[in-house]
DNA sequence: GTCATTGCAAATCCTTTGCATCAGC
DNA sequence: GCTGATGCAAAGGATTTGCAATGAC
């Protein structure tokens, strides 16, 4: 949590009271979650934070990369803590509860080398998704 | 694409013209489009078609498993034509023209099993999306 | 002829912007 | 105190819905 604020902080940015009240709530629910849930959690630790802040706040996480969208749902609105921070990772969502847990050991390397030279497409990068049910959901 | 008309009448669903019309535009173009385009692309096909009308199309390809969303983009606002129908299948994804290729061997089989075994979760399925250029745009 | 499908307009969401005020540093 | 960040209201987009007219079967 801390080091999440001292990045914030790093890249020049305030670090104010809605800022934290997300970056809590992000950090505490192991979960994706829409802009809409996210403001209604972080109103309980400032009430004053508007729904616009919060768009705001992931846009920048965003682009700080401390934060991604989530595919699962139809929409793709939701967003989850970026953990394993830099690294190379993917995600393991549960369908239930949404709580997301991160792996990086996706072994694709060969399977990427030998699609590239069947297709001549000049291969960059490429992102996982595994959905399943978390052992509390089961 | 013949095969594409069958399944949807098949599935009870009447083959209107501008039904057709996105279907073909789909079929056509290799690469995944949003509602937008498709419609302005459909339009020279049948000029009456109206936006909304690729709207619930999309609804209805989607649900029958014959159209997929794609997750490049920021918004996942696109859609591209599954090919390898009903079986297990990823995208390989062209960045600049947004073509796109199927493939199906992503050999995650004992990625998966490990997962499983390390975090508990009951692993239902998975998604993969690589990303790269494709021969003509590099 | 029947009933699903369409197109249009309007409603509904979701997200972004403009702007005056506020608060980190 | 300077300047970035916030909240509100309003704008802007994307998507969905209501409904009368149309067209596939």
């Amino acid at each position: 949590m801390n080091d999440l604020l001292e990045r914030v902080r790093a890249m020049g940015h305030r670090l104010t009271a809605p800022r934290r009240a997300v970056l809590e709530v992000l950090a505490r629910e192991r979960a994706h979650l829409t802009p809409e849930e996210l403001h209604r959690r972080a109103r309980r630790r400032y009430p004053k934070i508007g729904l616009v802040t919060v768009y705001r706040t992931l846009a920048l996480l965003e682009r700080a990369g401390l934060v991604e969208r989530v595919h699962v749902e139809a929409h793709c609105k939701s967003f989850a803590l970026v953990r394993l921070v830099g690294a190379h990772h993917h995600r393991l969502i549960c369908r239930d509860c949404g709580r997301v847990e991160e792996f990086s050991d996706c072994a694709l390397e060969s399977t990427l080398k030998s699609l590239q030279k069947r297709t001549g497409f000049a291969i960059e990068s490429h992102q996982v998704e595994v959905i399943g049910r978390c052992p509390e959901c089961q």
